[in-house]
DNA sequence: CATGAATGAGAATTCATTCAT
DNA sequence: AATGAATGAATTCTCATTCAT
């Protein structure tokens, strides 16, 4: 009954787990879906009972293995108690650099892969188990706050890209600088840009004044 | 000799121009070197008088591409005799931006297969013919100014991320904002960035007081 | 019990009747077991508690498809209470002939598949509901007449195969001619073909004199 | 120079033949172009630069096999001096009967992928070496004689289908007669035919009384 | 230098059939 | 009886690379 369900999700789990370890070993173009299902231990077949081609395993993985970033490092805020959504941003692109960092395959695999487009289908509406998916989460962010800004989505977009360019040469090649060099320059920068992107008290005074 | 020297440029180029247009329309994964080679109208074993396989070729082609966009940004400053550190740094900035804007596949290409360190070895080391490489020309950017700054190849390093993670996706999807919009909100804090680095006389002042 | 019968009934129905669709959309060798049973809406394993393979399918369809036709030529004449031998041919021969035409892709489906193997077996020995078999049929016309045949099976025979293959181009091409043309040469050649069979007065008084 | 024409004819030659011979054997269904190219000591690979896929093999088997037949028969026709309109068309059709029973595989593998069709295309417009094609020869048939017919295709059309249909089952069964029993039949039906469709004096005559 | 026919390894994909539920 | 997940053999087809001309 729920026996068959079980099985079903763990020959999914065997193959998304495979694929996986040879598309960060051997990456996507030399793995075959022969080799998948070899390390699986599951007939050939069985694949297209569960995925079209691999570019369709290739883009689960991705959902979940981001997820799981971005879940874990809510769990990580949610303990901490952070006050300030500075401090909430900066807390949580620290814990998320910090996870890439001691897990460079998966960074590796995830650089190479991301996309602002499949990161706003990946992350942003992804169910989550136990925490707010990331639309949600971010927009409870904003609520938290006094603060107003200009263009929300926009802010979010500068951050996310900031980090994510920057961070993935400095993480796997160390180049130019190491983590913690980059971490210095990069804090202070986000602190900036959201602060370019806050509607203050001249703004609206101007207004008001007219 | 320079006719025999001709022929084989003009062969090269025949397969690099194929070669181009086929990774634009089908993607490198989907264009064999027979492809390449019927576009190009020459025989397939004459390929591999002249790359090893179709990554070399990539490679190439994101080198001389990307140069051609350097090189014009060069000259244009040139032309317009821009004064100032920041102001040239922007300028350079803007030109790319609209070059890329203008050539949407051009961008689809360079996107998908540039990083940090193809950039490094493509841009900076490249010879060119009618102006100064990148490293040269950068070099030079910093000695014709009074101003000093605390790592250089880092602050071109985040200028350089900075821009191109949140072009791609502004000029090819108009996501989540408008060229225009984003140079708004890029400008300023490329300004930022760059008086992060600078080295005031507050930082030699606190040095000498000691 | 009925009600049991009644039900592998139509699910027999159901199967036979989606391959007959299939195997005229695609034909016989690019229609799966697995395109039949979803189309019926049946689970896969089903297909063989019903049939060996797909060529018992289409042997049953052959025979199915192929005794309704002779049915309904039979019961037809029949009713219109036609006399003579020859009419009696002619009347059948249209019959099946104005069927044909007026469902073409069912004459495709057995054109395709028929052969006179197996037609004997599948028409001349089919048990019918409310007519008499093919081989019964057949040798009642020939004991209504007083008129004598030298060899009855071959004659059948060649109004069989002579209507069958120009039937089958002119009905579905027009080609050469078309059907009331063909009709029109048919029907005398028929008439001449039965006169040719027939035992004489001349034969049996040849012979009577030696 | 043409040593390379020579060699590729060979490859093709080997291809064919040795398609042809496992067609015979195993059917269309059951040979995989593995098959063929194994028999043939050909790379698999090498199938692609002469043909599309098997059933292009299996249309250029069936006009090549079909032309032979058709060349030796005009080949004798030519040889014997028959004269008489008549007499011609029993000859031909007699030499091809008697070719077909001295190779059942031959027809075998004929029958079961001729139609009117493919004859049409494959028979009449084939260019020939050393005879006239199809077409021509019956164009010049028809002019040597001073009889005049109704419809030429149609009779044409009406003894190719009348000999196709019968021979099959009779050569390759003896169902429901042998051989020389079917002839004893079908040439004087023939003769019949085309006396059905010649426009005689009469004819002309009734046209002139108005 | 240039050619393009030939190769054959290897990838994707299909599908009849089985069998535990 | 019915199901449908799993199997893995079989098949098609592609393509980088070689090499004789």
């Amino acid at each position: 009954m729920g026996k068959l369900e079980d099985n079903k999700k763990k020959k999914k789990d065997a193959i998304v787990d495979s694929a996986f370890s040879l598309f960060i070993e051997k990456g996507l173009n030399d793995t075959s879906i022969a080799d998948i299902m070899e390390k699986a231990k599951l007939a050939k077949g069985t694949f297209y009972l569960y995925f079209k081609d691999k570019y369709e395993v290739r883009d689960y993985l991705i959902r979940k293995k981001a997820s799981q970033i971005f879940e874990k490092a809510q769990l990580a805020l949610h303990e901490e108690k952070i006050q300030g959504f500075e401090e909430k941003v900066i807390f949580l692109v620290d814990n998320v650099l910090n996870q890439l960092n001691d897990n460079k395959v998966l960074l590796r695999f995830i650089a190479k892969n991301l996309s602002w487009g499949i990161f706003r289908h990946a992350i942003m509406s992804m169910p989550m188990d136990r925490v707010l998916n990331a639309e949600e989460f971010i927009e409870k962010l904003f609520q938290e706050t006094d603060r107003k800004f200009k263009n929300q989505e926009m802010l979010i977009f500068m951050i996310v890209e900031l980090v994510n360019s920057t961070a993935h040469n400095v993480i796997l090649y160390e180049q130019p600088v190491t983590l913690p060099e980059l971490k210095e320059v990069l804090y202070p920068l986000i602190r900036q840009l959201i602060s370019n992107f806050e509607i203050t008290w001249a703004d609206s005074g101007e207004a008001d004044e007219r």
